[in-house]
DNA sequence: CCCGGTTGCGCAAGCGTTTGCGTTCAGATT
DNA sequence: AATCTGAACGCAAACGCTTGCGCAACCGGG
């Protein structure tokens, strides 16, 4: 029914090998006898089967892609990205969507991927163990989303210095009391929160500012979460006159309890967030912007650069620019909004 | 170095037919050897080949998803959803990602999925020629998103219904004048955008409204794309005083340009979408609500079905219920508007 | 005219499973 | 005791490719 490798042989009079070789580029076949060859296999509608090839040849000309959540915008648009150019370099995608603990779990330990892929994209960041089972597979790893792990790949951006420019243009605004919506219930292997932290930290200390406890809220960066930690810094009572919120998912949660409270954005309270996530600028966030589908499409660079080159170890990490979007989200303490 | 099923077989002392038979839960082997095998594989760290038993059984194990672009919302939800309960029955999934009309040419051309799925799940509509193409591979197909085509077992909603909802509630609030932000430009052949304008033209005909041809604008699906709409609706004489948006990508788009226009959203101009996207509560979009996730879990699962029962036709379509979901963004129309 | 070197192609041995069929053997049936 | 019956397992043939090697035919240079 399907036509297989050997009925293009009987059409063109040839062994299977050289038209393996011929619809592969290989050398030792004549240029006339390659067109032909092409021809027939295109008029048979021949594509060979990936399962035979790979298992004959060992490649299996897949990538696989692990992602925490398919769904949120983030990882949509890193997996977008290095999608496009797995696929322009001839390689399919094989979509693993780790969402909770237990199936997490279950592919680490069962490891479906296993002969499965020639090299993997995490857009996860494995804990230990799972990085040891991710090099047990022996092929080239990358990961995007900070947290270098030996043996990968990374490309990620300067996380402190993002979260320095947003507390800075608050602290420059004017703000003494800033507070931060962070993700602290996060694994702690995942070190960008604890980077963006970092950043916050030295600002104020910079600023002379003594940092208060009370002004850090989980928002577990989700937009739920970000609303809850705005209605508990609200709560306070001393309330910030500003907020930096280290995603904007949690920052629209942020302005979503505000608007809930009646306070005004920026004239009450100034909020700013981390990402440029794709509707910020609808909403006139402030935050800082990162190149994010810019990042997946450099790791899947990266990748197969280290498919094409076997012997080059992993390249040193990769890091990506970001910038300061100013918008409307900020302003000094207690300002009249002017015309 | 990667451990094959013989060496389980000698591990254990059997052969490597009672191996598979044990391991795959094959009738003809004893509960006491299937234990033993069992065990010596888990020690061994032992997973089969895909390739090698895929090409041995003709079956792959891995369903196919097309999508038009992971990276927006709503498709990354569809994905999301339905690649958890494909994986739950232990398949995977290969995605493709057709952004560009060349790569989706490419696709159905080539079709690189040809012998490496056991089904697809579209997320695109297909035209009729790439159906075709889809039916060759001769394994079961499903889409979501509106649009039926033979062979296809299809899960949507009502959007025709869904539109009438909307513009039904506008025009109950007052407003005589109402715009509509389409996808004109999209592709004929995916019925959704006309659905929806079918609903939006049936609510004015039925309150005697004539409609105005220039109250139509192409939103495009697209943020940007609701943005230049509404900028177009504001320009014309006698502007809208309540637009239904076909999507709530567009539905944003179209506050932003009201934002930008110093008009006050539900005082001066209503706003109603359609999705309710995840932001869209957020932002206070009053919408119409489909169970996004719940599509993708269902077209999964019917395709699943579809896979266990074979002689099963593809069934009918499937419609999942919607909700209007009545939020800010909509009000009476005021009389008296400035400029 | 011979000879080492290409060039172009076929042969056949895998790659790691699955599966129809055959074999063995313990127990049940006459 | 002879025969029949399953159950449990092994044999070996696919599955559709890739690839190292061998072997003609042909090339130009000495």
């Amino acid at each position: 029914m399907t036509v297989s490798i050997t009925d293009v042989a009987e059409a063109t009079g040839v062994s299977a090998s050289t038209v393996s070789r011929a619809l592969r580029g290989r050398p030792g076949v004549s240029e006339e006898m390659r067109a032909r060859i092409v021809a027939a296999a295109a008029e048979l509608g021949y594509t060979a089967s990936r399962s035979a090839s790979s298992l004959a040849s060992g490649r299996t000309y897949t990538i696989g892609v692990v992602v925490p959540y398919v769904g949120r915008w983030f990882f949509g648009t890193v997996l977008d990205a290095a999608e496009k150019v797995f696929s322009a370099a001839g390689y399919d995608v094989l979509l693993y969507n780790l969402g909770s603990p237990e199936v997490r779990k279950r592919f680490f330990t069962k490891l479906p991927i296993r002969k499965r892929v020639d090299a993997v994209l995490s857009l996860l960041i494995p804990d230990p163990e799972e990085a040891a089972a991710l090099r047990a597979l022996d092929v080239p790893l990358a990961t995007t989303v900070g947290g270098a792990r030996p043996g990968f790949t990374v490309v990620g951006i300067d996380d402190r210095g993002g979260a320095e420019s947003a507390v800075r243009h608050l602290v420059n605004l004017g703000h003494r009391r800033v507070g931060m919506i962070s993700g602290a219930s996060e694994p702690l292997h995942w070190t960008t929160p604890l980077d963006r932290r970092q950043g916050y930290l030295d600002v104020l200390a910079d600023a002379g500012i003594e940092p208060d406890p009370a002004l850090e809220a989980d928002g577990g960066y989700t937009v739920e979460g970000g609303e809850r930690a705005m209605t508990e810094l609200l709560a306070l009572r001393h309330p910030p006159t500003a907020v930096f919120a280290q995603s904007d998912e949690m920052a629209m949660g942020a302005l979503r309890a505000l608007r809930r409270h009646r306070l005004r954005v920026p004239e009450d309270v100034s909020v700013v967030g981390f990402d440029d996530h794709e509707l910020s600028e609808v909403v006139g966030l402030t935050t800082v912007a990162q190149p994010v589908a810019a990042q997946g499409r450099e790791a899947a660079r990266l990748l197969l650069a280290r498919l094409d080159d076997p012997d080059a170890g992993p390249p040193h990490p990769v890091e990506m620019p970001i910038r300061f979007a100013l918008r409307e989200t900020t302003a000094p303490p207690h300002s009249r909004r002017q015309r």
